[in-house]
DNA sequence: GTCTATAACCTGATAGAC
DNA sequence: GTCTATCAGGTTATAGAC
């Protein structure tokens, strides 16, 4: 990802402290000096490199929501693959990367609420979600059903357990090590609960 | 739920006030003069009434949690109604008080990523989620099956197209009016889903 | 109870030495 | 490139008049 020297360059690590930092806390609960002591560097350098804190923060963000919704582009508008094998493939997607990145979600979806405008120029997720090759699959196998919701189940039964998993946390319902084992296990059982819905 | 006079005390316009900002933007990102605006009081005021922004917060998000929470906590212990019957009770529940308070679950749970520890004292939730009636009567029809797979399922299709409803907006796929129309359609599609998973 | 004015503090950003 | 010191602006909270 950096093209740069051999390890990590001062400017690396103040966005890899700020990735770590910002994806924890969100935005305004940031203070640039949170990412400097996390980056171990002085404060006058994130300024040095990055100029500002909110244009730091939409390098991480650009880069965050194609972590998020990257995952299903190349899945979705490909022609070649069955309904089955593309739901099959979004969920282990998805619950591979997210155990990678558990606050993704939250963090995405909390910044868009706080900016949504700010995010509008983004509407090519929109066309995958209303135009794409898998939503003609869906229509064709169930012209009875709006497909989104089928495309709503698949991706909330994947991602709403990290969403709430600092409330399983917390509660002691679950542990992380617990709930990674949980995510594992549903990557078999959301394809076959799909099937059982779509064919209900 | 305000035993005072007749119309709104300037204490309760100030909570009011306090709810839609908070709700609407976190608390970081809250600033006590955005809630005296949408009150239309000075600011001191809100000092006098509630001591500080903390405590003003605190008193909003033990609300919030009530409201978020306590949706399922009638419905999942009631030893009188079937399995079937408590899936139709929640998805109906929480799809209706969502569709009038769209935003509370994501503020919700974004305030407990950013302060896990001032709400672990919440641990009834948990108790809910293993505890419960229903998680019994889950175990008795698919003891193969560990039970939260199933509770997150059904929380997960409720919620989550609230979660994104942001998104789903600012991308341009669907207008908070549509949004409703296709929560409300999900109240029996999710019941009818849930039977074909759990017999699949 | 409600307001104005201001204190006390915090945060983002920069100047300037090294 | 990296640091220390500091400024400028904004935010919470309070003092004190009405």
């Amino acid at each position: 990802m950096a093209p740069k020297s051999k390890d990590a360059s001062t400017e690396e690590r103040i966005k890899e402290a700020a990735r770590t930092v910002f994806t924890q806390k969100g935005y305004s609960a940031t203070r640039t000096r949170d990412i400097a002591e996390e980056a171990g560097i002085n404060l006058a350098l994130l300024n040095y490199y990055f100029r500002s804190k909110e244009k730091l923060f939409e390098l991480v963000m650009a880069e965050k929501i194609r972590e998020l919704f990257g995952v299903i582009t190349p899945i979705i508008n490909d022609s070649k693959t069955s309904l089955e094998e593309k739901v099959a493939l979004i969920v282990e997607a998805y619950i591979t990367m997210l155990s990678q990145n558990p606050g993704l979600p939250l963090f995405v979806l909390s910044e868009i609420r706080n900016n949504p405008e700010h995010f509008a120029n983004n509407l090519q997720v929109g066309k995958l979600l209303t135009e794409s090759y898998f939503v003609k699959q869906l229509l064709e196998k169930r012209p009875d059903v709006f497909p989104l919701h089928y495309i709503v189940n698949i991706l909330s039964m994947s991602i709403f357990p990290f969403i709430v998993k600092p409330v399983l946390e917390s509660t002691g319902v679950i542990n992380a090590k617990q709930l990674n084992a949980f995510t594992e296990e549903r990557k078999t059982l959301i394809v076959k609960w799909f099937k059982a819905m779509i064919d209900s």
